[in-house]
DNA sequence: CGGGATCCCTTAGGATACTG
DNA sequence: CAGTATCCTAAGGGATCCCG
């Protein structure tokens, strides 16, 4: 038996042996966003050395759980069907995680795809669903995203890579104390009071319509 | 910073740091089932090394999601509250890894306790809701486990540890082919026929209903 | 440049034996 | 029973280099 496998015959340990090593999952998590190219995976992952990326992304290839796909003249990394599955489970493990985050310290850093990924694990869609149609645009750190809410769907994109289609319901700029908003700790009105999140463009109260879209008990 | 974290402020990474050690989850699947003492732990895990089984529940005491509770000269060690609030997490990626299961090699062990949670990660309250409340016993290997379905509630018990409270509805015996029932990929009926399942008592009919109750695709 | 491969060192994980 | 102690291997980490 390979060294690595855990030598039960148990859908909880295959999993694990499938996507357990480090920083396995937090490739998925990142590709789960949208299909990434090495140099684009290795920048949302600033402290992953460059040949556990490289050994990652074969071992994850041959699991069947990623495709290496040629797009004229760049590489392109994508989940498979299989792969994209995991979603339920990292979105699982951000929501088991998120109570226990603390608060940031100064050598973390927040990307885009990540941010990307904790707003899905915050959404809450029935909630959504009662909503009117709102866009957002929320400048979190270094990560700009367009968040648009239409019914129970969210689509998250970057925003400085999306062509504006249409003025945004709301802007804003939050740094990670935006978690404590998201939490219900801080109420909308007391983050911007507090200069927590700061409005841009827009009224202001559409941050309670926010709040209410995205949240996670802590 | 510590050189085990991954350096970004994300509840993904957040629970990676936490449960992302190898063998973490696996103890926590484990105490999910009920507190656990530590040669019970190794029992049910048995490539652990010793000393990472203890250097695991150090870390997992540390992180506060177990506690270590002596009970009258022995200890054992149970999940906090929010330890328990990994079930999930774990149910969720035990019905990822149900799929990549495949057939079950000679050096893999079954355990009670990863029976129990694969039970539980099958079992669909919903569908279980409209049908009678059914006892079952089920032999799975080395695991004997007492079945009771009530409604949409579900309680697992080693049968073996159990006080014999009223006969059961059915009681059989399978081998690790009893993926196949639980996937749907062989019919009830069947299952019986080639042998993948012994009826011992009760009639056999239930295991249509046992089919039904604990189904995940594959 | 993007997309890796190589080298060397550190540390965690694994096997076994041993102890209060 | 509930762990330590020891020794060894293999994986992770960091820097650098390579190649189209």
């Amino acid at each position: 038996m390979a060294a690595r496998e855990y030598g039960q015959y148990c859908g909880i340990t295959r999993a694990l042996e499938l996507v357990g090593e480090r920083w396995a999952l937090l490739i998925v998590r990142d590709l789960l966003v949208g299909p990434r190219r090495y140099s684009e995976l290795a920048g949302g992952l600033p402290r992953v050395p460059s040949n556990i990326l490289s050994t990652r992304l074969k071992e994850l290839q041959e699991a069947g759980l990623i495709r290496r796909v040629p797009h004229s003249r760049v590489i392109v990394y994508e989940l498979t069907p299989y792969g994209a599955e995991l979603e339920p489970v990292v979105l699982a493990l951000g929501a088991w995680g998120f109570k226990a985050m603390g608060d940031p310290r100064a050598e973390q850093v927040i990307t885009p795809d990540s941010m990307t990924m904790a707003l899905r694990t915050a959404f809450r869609p029935q909630v959504a669903a009662q909503l009117p149609a709102t866009a957002y645009e929320a400048r979190l750190g270094p990560a700009e995203l367009l968040v648009r809410v239409d019914g129970p769907s969210l689509a998250v994109t970057r925003s400085d890579v999306t062509l504006g289609d249409g003025p945004v319901d709301l802007a804003f700029a939050a740094g990670p104390d935006i978690r404590r908003l998201i939490s219900g700790e801080l109420a909308p009105a007391r983050a911007i009071e507090t200069g927590v999140v700061e409005v841009l463009r827009g009224r202001r109260e559409l941050l309670d319509r926010f709040a209410d879209t995205f949240h996670l008990a802590a």
